[in-house]
Order: structure tokens, then C-alpha cells, then sequence
DNA sequence: TACGCAATAGCCCGAACGGGTTATTTTAAT
DNA sequence: ATTAAAATAACCCGTTCGGGCTATTGCGTA
């Protein structure tokens, strides 16, 4: 089945070249597209993403993020827009934003931005990912709390904590099954637990993670 | 001019493909390769980029990155790892890396991380970037697809998470470990996990618990 | 140099888990 | 009154896990 598709953009040119763009990948269906965000809920039908312009009249595609996220909270949205301004990144990402792309970008860019986001990723131009990183450095540090875990064991944690096999660690890790249970059985030592749910639990609570 | 490439990764198979391939484009040529931070300090020379593993014997990548930067303030820095996971990710940004891709990317998308720095950008998988996103956003709007887990499965899921075994919930709630069974199940795949690892993860993120 | 620790690897075994399927009863909503 | 959803229960089957062992290698450091 393919990705289906929801446009919010103003600029009727633009707005037509996107759904031809996107029409003409089996992959990906434009369900709808709208010049503004109140057309777009009245005539609503869920989609898997929606790409969402910045600059629109009436209410603006940042304030459209949250109403459209309480129609359906797994969808994703791709912002779209002219400027890479501090600003708007900032605000779209705190509205719930899961992309944020330039409306000049290549239509592979486009189209890939679309899928990162289906599957689950972000997608950021390199620029806005620049600024976005440069939000999170003046960040206080966390406490790092004892955990007498070696450096490999506290690796094996978070692998744990992804939900990984051993047998998948063990391929990742470039080493053995049994190497891989040898470290979790000293984990469960360590923090006396027998379990992995008991360890992801005393993970999140310690915040070893 | 070609961009220049340094190079840190104690995996040597991994690091003569990373040489091999750096150096078959012309527009990027490898300055110098070496398995330790140690080594690469005391035989430093300018670089444009550096690719730096996360995982290293000795000084770990991150803490390198100070190191590096102090030595020319220019340079950027593209953090190699096989995990996207959280903690790593937060201390190379605020440690001032550049750009965090996974071992496991494509050659394309490695010279890709390599380019997008040098211009001035930043480079993160979309997984990555995802999570950075997630550390500006407030915690209220987190508002996590709480899935519609029944009053039972809830009550469940939370046994999960106190580490408990099927049995001894079944005891507890006074009905069949298959009962159990089967709701832990439809819980499974009302929140697309397979694992009780996955599900207490999930229930610590999405703030079910 | 000897000791400890970390990381590696293997073996064995039983218990627990995860996935698929079907079915009955109760409760809630329409 | 009919339907839908939730809670209950059972069966089968293969896989993974957890625990208890031993052992080698390499790296620091006392």
C-alpha cells in the first residue's frame, strides 16, 4: 500500500507541482491538497503525512501542527518553507513538526523527506539540523549515576533497552551470542535484576539511559 | 582544492573501506587514518573533516572531540557509531560534533555527511535527528499516541514493568497465564513491540507509566 | 611479575516467552 | 435487540532467555 499524502500550501503553482511531483511515484498518493489549513480540517481525511507550509493566510502552518496531530497522532508532518529562520524551526519543533524542509529542495529531497518521516526518522536540511543541534548545547548536564557497568555492558544496555535480541547484538557487536549473554548475565548481577524487563525498568529509573 | 579527511576507528577492516572508498572520489582525499584518538593527537595534521568513532579503545570519540576542536576550530567532525542512542547523541552535540551517522550507512550517504559539514550544515540520520528534535520539545507536548489500551492491558502492562512473570500475574489477578498470554499480546501489538523489553521501553517514553 | 578485571567464547538445560488460532462469556453501546 | 468490544481460556510450537559453569586473552597496576 502507498504513503498517502496531504498538501497544505497557498502558492497554487507550487502546490500543483507537488501533487504532480508526488502523483507520479506509485509509492506515494496525494489523498488531498489544500491552499489553507481551514479547508484542509473541514474536508479532513487521514493520511499517512502531510506536507504543511509555513507562511499561510489565516492560520499559520505552525498553529496547524497540534490540530492536525489531535486528528490523528501517529501522522507525521513535513514542514515546508522559504527561510531557515531560528524562529520557526524552534517553534515548529515544539508544535510537534517531524520534518522541515525547503520549498526549493530537490524533489528527491522531497520524496525523501516524506519516507524519513514514515519511517519514523526526522528529516532536517543540514542547515536547519545545524541550528537545531546549536539549541541543545547550552544544556545543562545530566547526573551520571554510579552504575559500575564497564563501557561494553552499559553498550549492551542500551541494546537491551532497543529491544535487541542477543542474537542481534551479537551480529552488530561483531562478537558472539554467548559473549552477548556473558555481559547481560554480569548486568543482572550488577543491578540485581533477572529479567530484561526488569533491567530496561531499572535502566529508565536509575537513568543510566 | 579537495576536501581532506581524517580518520578514527579501531575497526581496521572498516577503516581501510572507509580510506578505500573516501579516496576513489577525487573531490575528497584521506589526509591521514589511525585506530586510536592517541594516535591521531600525536601525529595530528590539519584536516577539514574527521570522521571519529564513537566507540574507541583508550579516549573514547567523544570525549576527542574537544581535542580535536581545540586544535583547529574549523574542523568538523562527523561521529561514526552503530548506535542512535540517546545519551551518545546528546554528548557529541554538546561536546560539538558535527555530524553522527551510523558505520552501517551507505558510501553515499557517508560522503554525503562528509559534504553537508564541510558546507556548513549539519548531518544526522533521521533517527537522529529525530531524537534531537525530542530533547528541544517540551515535555507537555509529548502527547505520545497513548494507545487505547483496555483498563486490563493497562494494568498489565504496569505488572510488566514491575518485572513480573505471567504466572505470577495470573496469580495475582486471579485468572489463566493464557488469559495473561493473551493479553500481553494484543498489547504487543496495539503498541508494535515484540519483546517485554520493547513494551517497558515504550511505557517509560510514551509516559503510559 | 603477579594479580585483577574486562572482554571474549563455549557448553548445558529447563523455564519462559512470543506467535498463531479459536472460542465462550460478559459488558457496553447503538 | 443487535452489534461491538473486552475479558476470559485453551492449544500448539518453536525460539529465546536466564542461570550455572569453565576458560582464554589482553590490559593495566600494584
Amino acid at each position: 500500500m502507498s504513503i498517502s499524502i496531504g498538501i497544505v500550501e497557498d502558492h497554487s503553482e507550487f502546490r500543483q507541482s507537488l501533487v504532480y511531483l508526488i502523483s507520479s511515484f506509485s509509492d506515494y498518493t496525494v489523498s488531498w491538497a489544500y491552499p489553507s489549513v481551514e479547508e484542509a480540517l473541514e474536508n479532513y481525511t487521514e493520511t499517512d503525512v502531510i506536507l504543511l507550509d509555513i507562511n499561510l493566510p489565516g492560520l499559520s502552518g505552525i498553529e496547524a501542527i497540534p490540530l492536525f496531530k489531535q486528528e490523528c497522532p501517529d501522522l507525521k508532518i513535513v514542514m515546508l518553507t522559504i527561510l531557515e529562520d531560528d524562529y520557526n524551526i524552534l517553534e515548529a519543533i515544539k508544535n510537534g513538526a517531524d520534518g522541515y524542509i525547503l520549498k526549493k529542495s530537490t524533489p528527491v529531497k522531497i520524496l525523501d523527506a516524506i519516507q524519513q518521516v514514515y519511517d519514523g526518522g526526522a528529516a532536517l536540511t543540514p542547515m536547519v539540523a545545524r541550528q537545531v543541534m546549536a539549541f541543545l548545547k547550552p544544556e545543562a548536564t545530566k547526573t551520571e549515576s554510579q552504575a559500575h557497568l564497564t563501557p561494553r555492558e552499559k553498550e549492551i544496555l542500551v541494546l537491551i533497552t532497543q529491544g535487541m535480541t542477543n542474537e542481534v547484538m551479537a551480529v552488530k557487536l561483531f562478537i558472539s551470542v554467548q559473549t552477548v549473554h556473558n555481559h547481560i548475565k554480569n548486568i543482572y548481577d550488577k543491578l540485581q535484576v533477572h529479567s530484561r524487563a526488569q533491567v530496561v525498568v531499572k535502566a529508565f529509573k536509575e537513568k543510566l539511559i
